[in-house]
DNA sequence: GATTGTATTCTTGTATACAATTATATCTCT
DNA sequence: AGAGATATAATTGTATACAAGAATACAATC
């Protein structure tokens, strides 16, 4: 593992939280391979500080299945599979048509208004043809139906999700030829929501995550 | 809180890893009120243990979405509300279809041999009406079923819901009056298997997660 | 040469110590 | 008495120290 020059303090957020983003993020793009060893030591070198952190950071990857820990021997790096990956898009599938659901039949007015606002923006960047804007504002969407859900686990999973998604995603920028078809979608979505329409909603959520792994290939 | 006279030392388990059970159950069973406080310390002579451990499980609570932690606050109990438990039925519904049928594409040999095993066991247990044995043998025949999903993930996040539903149930012995029927839904699930149907198990999957959940009421 | 037993080294698991931030109590002033 | 400021105490965040277990190296034996 190769030494990083700057520091990744930043005030007021606990140095395990860092390092757990870090650590996290460096598995799914594949800097960390499966099988490989995770010293403590050594992501302590890296980071230049303490064992205590970087052992927090540790025990929530565990939780998060990114790694897995043999008493007294060390923690081994698990990673994602082409696999595992094709079916977190089956699983976010799932989970959104439940945010979808418990959004249109929870959300409340305030809410209502930030995802009228994300939407007209999805609008307007579809327009000006700003494809890493949109999807911006697609993540933004996506995460006020989380909310509007007003389910904290689901609202955690579905982030992490998407997260997940992200940064395994060979190519970010997998919008381009898309916008008006991504922005159509979206107004299904969105419509579903004015007319209160769960069934409306469950449906679109479902089509438009199909269209969403397929479009990452 | 309380403490406890006994230590919760187990061999060749770091203790982190009991705590974080510990606790987890007792906010789950509302031992912990939601808005309690949580301090280190307190935990820390309430098991006779140090900070570190403590502070591990801690970590990995929050991950969970059980307590919240302020920075250099302290942590917060946050727990489910009835409706946190009412969604989570869904929400196991919804990928216990999909470990089913991942599942029936991906068992294996061996793992299709257990499951077999443990579905006689069922058989065997409703002819004896032992529903003790019953619930515990449920779970197994679901874990099987987890397992031979091959996705990790999956497996990880629905064991973890079945822990969160075993323990906020008021009545764990509510199978009583149910084992014939129980019995027969598991029996759907499990023909599906042996007659590599994906649909059938999905709907089956479904159905028995209807019936379990109305159960449980 | 392969294998087993032992000593050494290394790594993890836990406890303690210190630093920094926040909460509380006390005191002063109006 | 109440509001504000300061000092003290308590709590969290991080670093270090110690203990226990595992891996490695090496010697002795077959």
């Amino acid at each position: 593992m190769e030494k990083v020059s700057s520091s990744i303090r930043i005030t007021g957020q606990p140095l395990s939280e860092s390092i757990f983003i870090e650590l996290r993020s460096a598995i799914l793009r594949g800097k960390l391979r499966p099988g490989e060893k995770l010293s403590e030591q050594q992501v302590c070198d890296k980071f230049g500080l303490s064992r205590t952190p970087v052992r927090e950071a540790f025990r929530q990857l565990e939780l998060e299945g990114l790694i897995e820990t043999i008493p007294n021997r060390g923690a081994f790096v698990v990673g994602l599979s082409k696999r595992d990956i094709e079916d977190l898009y089956e699983m976010r599938k799932a989970y959104e048509i439940l945010a979808v659901k418990w959004a249109i039949e929870r959300i409340t007015k305030e809410e209502m208004e930030k995802l009228e606002e994300a939407y007209e923006f999805m609008e307007f960047y579809t327009m000006k043809k700003e494809a890493d804007k949109m999807l911006n504002i697609n993540m933004q969407f996506h995460n006020l139906i989380y909310k509007a859900s007003h389910n904290r686990m689901l609202e955690h999973t579905l982030s992490t999700y998407q997260f997940y998604l992200k940064e395994t995603e060979s190519n970010s920028a997998y919008l381009d030829g898309y916008l008006e078809e991504v922005l159509k979608e979206h107004k299904q979505i969105y419509d579903a929501f004015v007319e209160k329409d769960t069934e409306k909603g469950m449906a679109a959520a479902a089509m438009h995550l199909d269209n969403a792994k397929a479009r990452a290939k």
